[in-house]
DNA sequence: GAGTGGTCTAGACCACGAA
DNA sequence: TCGTGGTCTAGACCACTCA
């Protein structure tokens, strides 16, 4: 059997051994929902401890790559595309996965206080906050509007940074270190305001998604509030769900 | 230290050690971002091994409950509702969530052979179909029209069954004994057309959410096919997701 | 340097599914 | 009956954080 595993390097074992898995599942895409060996089997085939495949498989599962049947055995879920679920990803992402080039432009980015505001973002009342208001472009057509709403002191200057080639969430990742956790999001169908519809290029009241979006940190404070209005002929929400 | 753990009982011992610590979580709920106990001490404590604390927590990180940093520790995430991130609710527990009586009326469930639906479910052409539209009511108001297609050969005499009390969910599950595993979604704004718009009692082309969803069995097969017009004043559509 | 979470091992017993 | 995944144990070493 080949020394694929390297023991000493950084990459974590089970992490190395998830990746021959998947290697080995796009490999017989032929054979449908084809049965993987046994843990036991692939931990004496790969020189590992049980606990290290089970580790491996435990993630692919999470990635709906594959499913376990007890008593049976487990199974590769082949033939289709299985994205994670339950994973948000970005419009700058989402754009570039479907083959649109994403690009914004800020209309405004100014700093106030706003008790309402401080009260979505569970800060005191009278917290500064940084808010910036963006038109997000696919193909330099108009997609979305987008108001994003931080407490200033996550990001002191962040309204003198590049936003409108950078994404915000590689911005407050990278420069200010946050380590972002979940989202949490409401989806409502709306009808356009007149603002919004002109800078969308549609008529007032047509129907938009208007997507709410509140950030978390690991720690449980919001680092973002942000209303989101899109254009339904440019933009559908996509999302796979584990049940 | 008390003997809480039950260990011939049928409930695995890391779920008992997660429920342990959800309970005093939220017993500390003053305490904010709140440490716990380190896993070796959690381990002694309880007089069970490291590996159970860990499967415990790590089944609380997914939920969002907790979450650990390297070297420092773990920490609760205190004061806030935590939903499990990226699990989706059936009508039906959404709105018991929300404190409204769900109910359902059934328009139309009949047996069809459809190219272009068999193509959406991934079945031969000619497959034996089940068609089932529904009005969603919340409080005998209407929040939704919604139509299920179904491969025939999955759920056979379906029609037959009472639809209106039961989650069509909870049906599936229980009496055709269907693993259901994942589901695709696809989330629009559209205007109403008019037969909707008069079922849901509101104008036409006004604005409604639309959801399409596939629900996908363990072994990639699909379930079912639905579509989904929700009155927007009466359904937002709620999640949580992992970044 | 002491304590933390992250990784890894070599065992063990159980319930379940298939032959 | 035999093999499967699910659960559980008692250790071990590592990189990291914090005092």
């Amino acid at each position: 059997m080949p020394q694929l595993l390297h023991r000493r390097g950084p990459i974590p074992l089970y992490t190395q051994v998830k990746e021959h898995l998947r290697a080995r599942i796009s490999g017989d895409e032929a054979s449908d929902a084809s049965r993987l060996p046994s843990e036991r089997e692939l931990a004496k085939e790969l020189g590992v401890s049980r606990v290290t495949v089970r580790q491996a498989l435990r993630e692919l599962i999470e990635e709906g790559a594959v499913f376990t049947a007890p008593g049976r055995g487990t199974f590769a879920v082949s033939a289709r595309l299985a994205p994670a679920t339950g994973r948000l990803t970005s419009f700058t992402q989402e754009m570039i996965d479907r083959g649109i080039a994403p690009s914004s432009r800020v209309l405004a980015a100014d700093e106030l206080v706003d008790a309402h505001l401080a009260e979505i973002l569970q800060v005191h009342e009278d917290t500064p906050l940084v808010r910036i208001r963006r038109l997000r472009l696919g193909d330099d057509e108009p997609v979305a509007v987008e108001t994003s709403v931080l407490p200033a002191e996550l990001c002191p200057g962040i309204a003198t940074l590049d936003l409108e080639t950078r994404s915000l969430y590689e911005t407050l990742r990278t420069i200010y270190r946050l380590r972002l956790h979940a989202s949490e999001l409401v989806v409502e169908s709306r009808q356009a305001e007149w603002g919004t519809a002109g800078l969308l290029h549609i008529a007032p009241d047509s129907p938009v998604l208007f997507i709410e979006r509140r950030t978390l940190l690991a720690d449980g404070r919001i680092a973002e509030f942000v209303r989101s209005w899109y254009r339904p002929d440019r933009y559908q929400f996509r999302m796979r769900l584990a049940l």
